[in-house]
DNA sequence: CCCCATGTTCGACA
DNA sequence: GTGTCGAACATGGG
């Protein structure tokens, strides 16, 4: 599910336990999104200490607690954070429930594609250094972007775009998203664009990423009709600038959407 | 039964 | 080194 809007939605969904101390965690210690971390040392260090902030970078997400714990999340295909009473009852999906003082803060996962990580020490932890610039932030300038692309030349923009350590957080949809807006073919090489679509391009990253945020991450809003955003999602959908049929191929590995009378290479 | 899914990684291959 | 492709992970929905 999740791409950078979603993340930041999550993440705040987790806030309202901010200040409160972790009275006891309840987890699943064989569950899939435990495999790079060691569950039963998060259950035994985390009790105890405050969650103090978060931040999210891409589709990760930081939580810091006191004493130096930090809990990185990637909520994967089908991850999704959600707060509730403290006296919940974890079901099946719900591999880690941390039980606040006023109330709890629980990770679902069905897919288990998405992964946990812990570390307590006082640097912050290895897996949270050297990030690459997100494609939202004032450090993302055309200049970089032209030099993504020359880097890359020979990729088609589709599969460059969902590489996570050019653009982190940009996913499936709001890949299909930047190039129907930009109005350029989803196959177009990286190296192949004229100065004017690197710029329209460029543009249309940043458009889509600070609306997303604004949009989604914020109350989880709808984007507009005029995006493809809402037509999308099942086959038969009409382009809401040609009112044409959306075309769907497999590009750089996924489903990509895309409306062939104005994405030209 | 079939196919599809907002993600990532890895091995085989040209 | 570049790039592509399919499979794998695990579950649910249509």
């Amino acid at each position: 599910m999740p791409e950078l809007a979603e993340v930041e939605y999550y993440r705040k969904v987790w806030s309202v336990g901010t200040g409160e101390a972790v009275r006891r965690i309840r987890l699943h210690p064989q569950a899939r999104i435990f495999r790079e971390s060691n569950s039963t040392a998060i259950g035994q260090t985390l009790t105890g200490k405050t969650f103090t902030n978060s931040i999210t970078h891409g589709k990760k997400m930081l939580f810091r607690f006191s004493e130096g714990c930090y809990l990185g999340i990637h909520l994967g295909m089908s991850g999704s954070l959600s707060a509730c009473a403290k006296e919940m009852v974890p079901s099946r999906h719900e591999h880690l429930v941390l039980i606040m003082e006023t109330c709890a803060l629980v990770l679902t996962d069905p897919r288990m594609f998405g992964k946990v990580l812990f570390h307590q020490g006082d640097a912050p932890p290895d897996w949270w250094a050297n990030l690459p610039p997100q494609p939202q932030e004032a450090d993302f300038d055309q200049r970089y972007l032209n030099h993504i692309l020359e880097s890359h030349r020979r990729q088609p923009l589709k599969a460059l775009l969902l590489n996570q350590s050019e653009f982190p957080g940009i996913g499936n949809w709001m890949a299909d998203e930047i190039l129907w807006q930009a109005r350029i073919h989803p196959a177009t090489t990286a190296g192949s664009l004229s100065p004017y679509k690197r710029k329209k391009l460029f543009n249309r990253i940043k458009h889509v990423c600070v609306e997303a945020l604004r949009i989604i991450g914020t109350d989880w809003g709808d984007p507009p009709e005029s995006w493809l955003f809402s037509h999308r999602w099942k086959r038969g959908g009409f382009c809401p600038a040609t009112g044409k049929p959306l075309a769907f191929e497999t590009i750089g590995g996924r489903t990509t959407c895309f409306s062939p009378a104005i994405q030209k290479y």
